[in-house]
DNA sequence: GGGAACAGTGGGCTCCCG
DNA sequence: CGGGAGCCCACTGTTCCC
C-alpha cells in the first residue's frame, strides 16, 4: 500500500508540473490570440476611421505614415484645448496622434512574440504612442460610446488598453521612433494637438512638470519608464495568474494576489509536508525490506540445517528399528509446504520422489552408524519421507505465510524473529495406546502440522484430529490457511513413535527434545493418564537431561482421552546444532 | 463606501560603458 | 568616475466591483 501511496505522490508531483507547462503554454497562446484579435480590432477601427489605408501596411510603416487621419480629431479639440496648453506632452503626441490613431493597430505585430519583454518598449517608446495610450487607460471602459472627438482618440486607445500588458509593448515597437531622442523633437513641435492630449491628462500640473523635466529627455524618458513599469506589472499579474492556476483550489476571481500568496504558502507547505512524510515512508518500507531479507536468510538457514537434522533422525530411526519404519514411520523430510502433496505422498507411501529434491542430500552429520538408508538422495525403501519440514527449501520461493508475518502486530517478547521455524515436530509423536498427544507450540507454522501427521502417521492412520487455537500467535494470525496449532490431538495409535524417537534422542547432542518429551510424560502425569505404556517407555529414557515438568494449566482439566502434551520451543535449530 | 486592480510617476539602486 | 540603462519600489489617482 504504502509503495502504492508513495508512486501515486510521485505521479501527482509529475502531474503538477506537467499542469504548469501546459498552463504556460495556454496562457502564451490565449495571449497571442488576444493580441491579434485586438489588432484586428483596431485594423477594423482605424479602417472605418482612416476610411483608407490598409491595416497591415500602417503595422511596420505607420510610424512615419502616422499622419494621415487626424481630421475626426479636431472639432472637439477646441474645448479641450484649453487645457492643453499646459500639457507639452500631448502637443508632440497631438501631432503624430491624429496620424498615430490609424498607427496604433499597426503595433500589435511587434509585440506578439515578446510581450513582456520589457526593454523592446524603450526603442519604441515615441511620444505619440504614448499618448495614445495614456490616454485610453482612463476610459477604457467607456471607449464605444464617448462623443466623436472622444471616440477616435478612444477607439484607438481601447485596443491599447484592454488588452492591459500585450497592447502596450506592441504599440511602442510599431511606433518605434528612434529612441527618446525623437520624443523631445516632436513635443515641442506640435503643441496645438494638445487637444486629445489634455483630455486624457487630466492634471495641468504634472503636465507641466513634465514638461520641464522632457526638455532634458523628460517626456521621452517618462513615456518609456511608463512602459516599462506597465510591461513590468503586467509580467508580474501574468506571475500571479500563473501561480494562481497552478494552486489548486483557487477561485480564479475570488482571490487578491495577496491571497493567491497565501494559499500558495499553504500549497507549498502542504507538499513539503507529504515529501516528508513519503520520504519516512520510503525509508520505513525500505527498513521492513532488509529486515524481511534477513529473516528470510535465516530462516532458510535453519531450514538447511533442520533438514540435516531430520536426515540423522531418520537414518537413526533406520537403523534402530527397522520393524517401525517399515510399518508407520517417515522419516525423510519434504522441503514442500504444500500440504496436499505430502498427503498424496504419504497415502502413496512414496519417499524417494522427496528426498530428490533435498537441498543437502549430503548430510553435514551422518550417523556414525552402519544404516545403509543414510543416503539421502537414495532413501531407504521402507523409510517413508516425513514431511518435518515443509518449510521451503534453501533456494526455493519462500512460502507465503512466512512472508505474511511482517506486517503483524509485534512478535511475542521471546525470540520473535524465529517464532517461525519449525520446532523438532518429531518430538511430538506419541506412543501407541489410547492416548492423546497435544501439542503446546511456540511455533505455530503450517510446517508443525505437517511435521506432525507425517510423524504421527503410523499404523493408526489418523494425525491430527483436532487442532484448535489456544494462544494464537501472530503467525497465526497471519497465515489463516494454517490453524494454529495451539493443541495438537493425536490418534493414539501413533504414540508409540515416542518410543521410538526417545530411544534415538540419546544419540542427538540436544538435550531439548528429551526435555519435551519429558513434558509430554509430565501433562500425562497431569491428566492422570500417565500410566500409558508407551510413554513411560520414553520416560525411561531421560539420558538427554529430561525434565519432568508439570503444567498448571492442565491441573485440573477434565480430559477425555489420554493426552501427551509436547511443548516446542521457539528456539532456533541452529542454536541447538551449535550445541 | 471600501477593497482591489490598474496605471502613471518619481526616486533609488545596481550594473555597464566610455 | 560619471552617465545611461534597467529594474524595483512606493505613492497616488482612477476605475470597477461587491
Amino acid at each position: 500500500m504504502s509503495i502504492e501511496t508513495l508512486l501515486e505522490a510521485a505521479r501527482f508531483l509529475e502531474w503538477q508540473a506537467q499542469q504548469q507547462q501546459r498552463a504556460r503554454e495556454e496562457q502564451e497562446r490565449l495571449r497571442l490570440e488576444r493580441e491579434r484579435e485586438q489588432e484586428q480590432k483596431k485594423a477594423s477601427s482605424l479602417a472605418r476611421l482612416a476610411h483608407a489605408l490598409p491595416v497591415e501596411e500602417p503595422r511596420i510603416e505607420a510610424p512615419p505614415l502616422p499622419l494621415s487621419p487626424p481630421a475626426p480629431p479636431p472639432a472637439p479639440p477646441p474645448p479641450l484645448a484649453t487645457p492643453t496648453p499646459l500639457t507639452v506632452i500631448p502637443i508632440p503626441v497631438v501631432t503624430n496622434s491624429p496620424q498615430p490613431l490609424p498607427p496604433p493597430p499597426p503595433l500589435p505585430p511587434a509585440a506578439q512574440p515578446l510581450p513582456l519583454a520589457p526593454r523592446q518598449p524603450a526603442l519604441v517608446s515615441t511620444p505619440g504612442l504614448s499618448i495614445k495610450e495614456a490616454a485610453p487607460l482612463p476610459t477604457r471602459p467607456q471607449v464605444p460610446t464617448p462623443a466623436p472627438l472622444l471616440p477616435d482618440s478612444k477607439t484607438t486607445l481601447p485596443p491599447t488598453g484592454s488588452p492591459k500588458p500585450l497592447q502596450p509593448l506592441p504599440t511602442p515597437i510599431l511606433t518605434i521612433a528612434p529612441h527618446p531622442g525623437v520624443q523631445p523633437q516632436l513635443a515641442p513641435q506640435q503643441p496645438p494637438p494638445p487637444t486629445l492630449g489634455t483630455l486624457k491628462l487630466a492634471p495641468a500640473e504634472e503636465v507641466k512638470s513634465s514638461e520641464q523635466k522632457k526638455r532634458p529627455g523628460g517626456i521621452g524618458t517618462r513615456e518609456v519608464h511608463n512602459k516599462l513599469e506597465k510591461n513590468r506589472r503586467a509580467h508580474l499579474k501574468e506571475c500571479f495568474e500563473t501561480l494562481k492556476r497552478n494552486i489548486p483550489n483557487v477561485d480564479d476571481k475570488k482571490t487578491s494576489n495577496l491571497s493567491v500568496l497565501r494559499t500558495a504558502l499553504r500549497y507549498i507547505q502542504s507538499l513539503k509536508r507529504k515529501e516528508k512524510e513519503y520520504e519516512h515512508e520510503m525509508e520505513r518500507l525500505a527498513r521492513e525490506k532488509i529486515a524481511t531479507q534477513q529473516r528470510l536468510a535465516e530462516l532458510k538457514h535453519e531450514l538447511s540445517q533442520w533438514m540435516d537434522v531430520l536426515e540423522i533422525d531418520r537414518v537413526l530411526r533406520q537403523t534402530g528399528q527397522p520393524e517401525d519404519d517399515q510399518a508407520s514411520t517417515s522419516t525423510a523430510s519434504e522441503g514442500e509446504d504444500n500440504i496436499d502433496e505430502d498427503m498424496e505422498e504419504d497415502q502413496a507411501g512414496l519417499g524417494p520422489p522427496k528426498l530428490s529434491h533435498r537441498p543437502h542430500p549430503e548430510l553435514p552429520k551422518p550417523p556414525p552408524s552402519t544404516a545403509p538408508a543414510p543416503l539421502p538422495p537414495h532413501p531407504h525403501p521402507h523409510s517413508q519421507p516425513v514431511a518435518l519440514s515443509p518449510v521451503h527449501l534453501p533456494g526455493q520461493q519462500p512460502p507465503p505465510q512466512q512472508k505474511t508475518p511482517l506486517p503483524a502486530p509485534p512478535p511475542p517478547p521471546a525470540a520473535p524473529a524465529q517464532t517461525l521455524v519449525p520446532a523438532p515436530a518429531h518430538l511430538v509423536a506419541a506412543a501407541g495406546g489410547g492416548s492423546t498427544v497435544i501439542a503446546h507450540t511456540a511455533t505455530t507454522h503450517a510446517s508443525v502440522i505437517q511435521t506432525v501427521n507425517h510423524v504421527l502417521q503410523g499404523p493408526g492412520g489418523k494425525h491430527i484430529a483436532h487442532i484448535a487455537p489456544s494462544a494464537p500467535s501472530p503467525a497465526v494470525q497471519l497465515a489463516p490457511a494454517t490453524p494454529p496449532i495451539g493443541h495438537i490431538t493425536v490418534h493414539p495409535a501413533t504414540l508409540n513413535h515416542v518410543a521410538h524417537l526417545g530411544s534415538q534422542l540419546p544419540l542427538y547432542p540436544q538435550p531439548v527434545a528429551v526435555s519435551h518429551i519429558a513434558h509430554t510424560l509430565s501433562h500425562q502425569q497431569v491428566n492422570g493418564t500417565a500410566g500409558l505404556g508407551p510413554p513411560a517407555t520414553v520416560m525411561a529414557k531421560p539420558a538427554v537431561g529430561a525434565q519432568v515438568v508439570h503444567h498448571p494449566q492442565l491441573v485440573g482439566q477434565t480430559v477425555l482421552n489420554p493426552v501427551t502434551m509436547v511443548t516446542m520451543p521457539s528456539f532456533p535449530v541452529s542454536t541447538l546444532k551449535l550445541a
